[in-house]
DNA sequence: TCCCATGGTTTGTCCGACAAAGTCAATCGA
DNA sequence: TCGATTGACTTTGTCGGACAAACCATGGGA
């Protein structure tokens, strides 16, 4: 045979049935012909259409169903479905583990995009959103004592900033980050005690600038906040250096759902 | 039977045996007792050590091949794989299309994503980029009128411009809504002769900007470089309230690799 | 009218089988 | 001796059929 790479012909390669079938069904979601919520039909049914065995519809539908485009109803049949944002976003944050980011790259990270977040949520915040807030920090100001129980709803009170925002671009942009940066915040709370009544406090100015539309001072509080968050962590012995440890995450990613 | 919500157990549901399969293996991968490119066994011998058919390993595989926990080497044998970052925000970016997204939100979103990516690369730039961002631009010289190559090099400049900055959390922020935005320049360049020209100078002065440390400039020229784009866009006569057509989530996402 | 039994449908899993394609080693030819 | 060819072995992709469990609707009985 002659040697690689100055062959006349690629070879030419069948992709798997599976896989065509998987592309044809998730073809008619992309494209709109196929809506959320409605019923794909049966295993059996759809190997009759494709010509092709029940296996092989069902490998096709198990990518499907990981990638979030078919979902299982109660009855256990299948439906259309659009892919969830949080489930994506805790793959990006898995991926960033496994790749071993920095603590410096997910602060430097965060910064910007938390920075962002809040320009745009001083401009756009409605009343339901200064009101969720406003129960977030309720709710954190009760659990003082339980580092775990705060540092979600540390992350809640963020999430709940992005949204505030009304980009949700920008919301899906920080979220991978933001699942891997504010757990940490619970290893601060636990090492210094002054950790999370500052962290409260700047909640609640930010949460003040917010009600006043003063993007100054949203800006002030939040980079604040982080600077915050970047002094305990080193006051805390840590080195921003150090990759994010693996054990960030098994926490994420419900893996079926 | 008694009325939903007041029973005293809830209802004990067993997970699938091919979703225990795709957990058991990905666990130790994120786990790290199974690293990327250790082989992972032949199907027969998983369903041997799992005590499950062999179509029950399938199908739990190909929920791990669609995460990109494991991939198929050029013998088809299974390894263990790191989920790769261009398919994860390539999943993004067509969630955010079919979640119908305006055009706005991708604007701000990238105006802030990209401020600060160029930021960072001010500081952290390394002769391999420049040289790698000098020939982009280059290269885009030689098809300016071309609008289709001409846009993919300006997606890839951005990409580079990322990958200088030295942030991989950074970079995968951005991806997403980078995927979606840049390849709108070709319809702005396709309708106003001066498009492709300014684009090419905000290009060379950016890079000129990083060479030269000066954060001010940078800023600048990135700025006015996505200001620009706005203003072809609605001279363009579109609307920045629409949302990003399904079109653009067909290019996207390679399906299978 | 309300409850339960019954049957039909669909999924999850198993078994066995075979062709295609890849791997590896031994064999044959120059 | 070295390289190409052959052929056995392995593994995947697909098929067909089978069955228990779970769910749904329907109809009969209290």
């Amino acid at each position: 045979m002659a040697a690689g790479g100055s062959e006349r012909f690629e070879k030419i390669q069948m992709p798997a049935a599976y896989r065509l079938v998987a592309e044809a069904i998730e073809r008619e979601i992309v494209t709109g012909r196929l809506r959320a919520g409605e019923a794909i039909g049966t295993e059996v049914e759809l190997g009759r259409q494709f010509g092709v065995n029940r296996s092989t519809v069902r490998e096709g539908i198990r990518a499907l169903e990981e990638g979030g485009y078919v979902s299982r109803g109660p009855d256990r049949r299948l439906y259309a479905s659009l892919p969830r944002y949080s489930r994506l976003s805790s793959r990006m944050s898995r991926a960033m583990v496994l790749h071993e980011v920095t603590f410096r790259e997910l602060y430097d990270a965060t910064l910007a995009l938390e920075m962002a977040t809040v320009a745009h949520a001083v401009v756009n915040v409605g009343e339901e959103s200064l009101a969720a807030m406003e129960k977030n920090i309720a709710e954190s100001e009760a659990v003082m004592d339980d580092p775990v129980r705060l540092c979600e709803l540390d992350t809640d009170f963020h999430a709940l900033l992005a949204k505030a925002a009304g980009n949700r671009v920008l919301e899906l942009a920080r979220e991978p980050a933001s699942l891997l940066f504010f757990p940490t915040a619970e290893m601060i709370c636990r090492r210094l005690p002054e950790g999370a009544p500052r962290m409260l406090q700047a909640h609640r100015l930010i949460l003040d600038a917010l009600r006043a539309h003063d993007a100054a001072a949203a800006a002030t509080w939040m980079r604040r906040h982080l600077v915050d968050w970047r002094k305990g962590f080193e006051r805390a012995g840590r080195d921003l250096d150090e990759p994010v440890e693996r054990v960030y995450a098994r926490t994420l990613a419900p893996p079926g759902e």
